[in-house]
DNA sequence: GTCTATATTCCGATAGAC
DNA sequence: GTCTATCGGAATATAGAC
């Protein structure tokens, strides 16, 4: 089991590194120091491979999602709106793999039916909690607009986190347009 | 000469269907009925055929994204700003090509070094492009202002374009959520 | 310039020993 | 569970005739 887990982490770092779609399984066998036959003793095929590392990179991601309870400053609800947001913009390894099999997930949907569901059941939380978000700093909004600016919010997460991994951006700037798109959202919903 | 642009437009055709990396090099010379070898007398080998394509399509986006002056109703700079902005979120066959084209360079780039550049400069002329249509509705604005709420609403555009190609969006809602953006964009302006 | 082979490379997958 | 060795198919690329 930890030989999997382990073989599961260099997955990962592959995806970070060359796509899914650039995945070869020799590769992954390359980087966790095993035999590419062991990888189909474990996974079946690469498709297998595949979904247990996306499974695994997901689970991965709700955990530094959550968990941020530890030193338990209760934070502000605007602050907790751009601390989410801006969760997903770190130059972390962690957080870089997941953004990047994330962006791979979107882009592979385009071409692949199969991808489509999962893609758009967990685009869908994700918009509903950054309304939510929306909704706690500015109580008075309607919810359409609320979930409006939390579509508007997430797409652009997504465009922005596309143009830092494609080297178009720098982190810092990123996170600073974002936190400017949360001003103009946020002005917006008082001002209407 | 027409040769070869047949096989620029069936190699664009392809990587709407399939994507950059879904891209065949048999599958393009079949789609321009042409043999393979033909593709590699003419653009040396697949990497070659890639970057010419993207180079026609960016030319052809430049075409449709310039091309309004027709029937001459001058626009109000308002007007002009979010028809530029909308124009690629129409669901019209060259405009899907073009998007996915670029959604699928955007995700190349980020494991490929070579197409980085060209792209890098490729966005930049559009982030200039929307941030001077920007200043000329809100004269007022400082440079830095602009440039960023140029930056983000073509952040959001490819955003929003992602998604909607992926099926998460239809293409009405996407409109929409643009407008809305502009909107709260050109309010933050005005009101800095 | 364009085609018909064909060579070459790469990669997913399996067989079989330990 | 893990390895070495290898097969087979698919895709890129080239040789050479017209």
């Amino acid at each position: 089991m930890a030989r999997r887990t382990s073989i599961l982490e260099a997955a990962a770092r592959v995806i970070a590194r060359s796509g899914v779609r650039g995945l070869r399984v020799e590769e992954v066998a390359a980087e966790a120091g095993v035999s590419t036959s062991l990888l189909y003793y474990h996974f079946k095929d690469r498709t297998g491979l595949l979904r247990a590392t996306l499974e695994f990179i997901n689970d991965r991601a709700e955990r530094y999602t959550t968990a941020r309870d530890e030193h338990a400053e209760p934070l502000t609800p605007r602050e907790e709106l751009s601390q989410t947001l801006l969760l997903e913009l770190q130059d972390i390894a962690e957080v870089r793999e997941n953004s990047t099999a994330w962006g791979e997930l979107r882009a592979s949907a385009i071409f692949d039916e199969v991808l489509r569901e999962d893609l758009a059941r967990a685009a869908v939380v994700w918009d509903q909690e950054v309304a939510a978000l929306l909704g706690q700093v500015e109580p008075m909004a309607p919810a359409a607009a609320l979930a409006a600016a939390g579509e508007r919010l997430t797409a652009l997460l997504e465009g922005l986190s596309m143009r830092w991994l494609s080297g178009g951006l720098r982190i810092t700037h990123a996170r600073a347009l974002m936190e400017g798109a949360i001003d103009a959202e946020l002005a917006r919903l008082r001002q209407k």
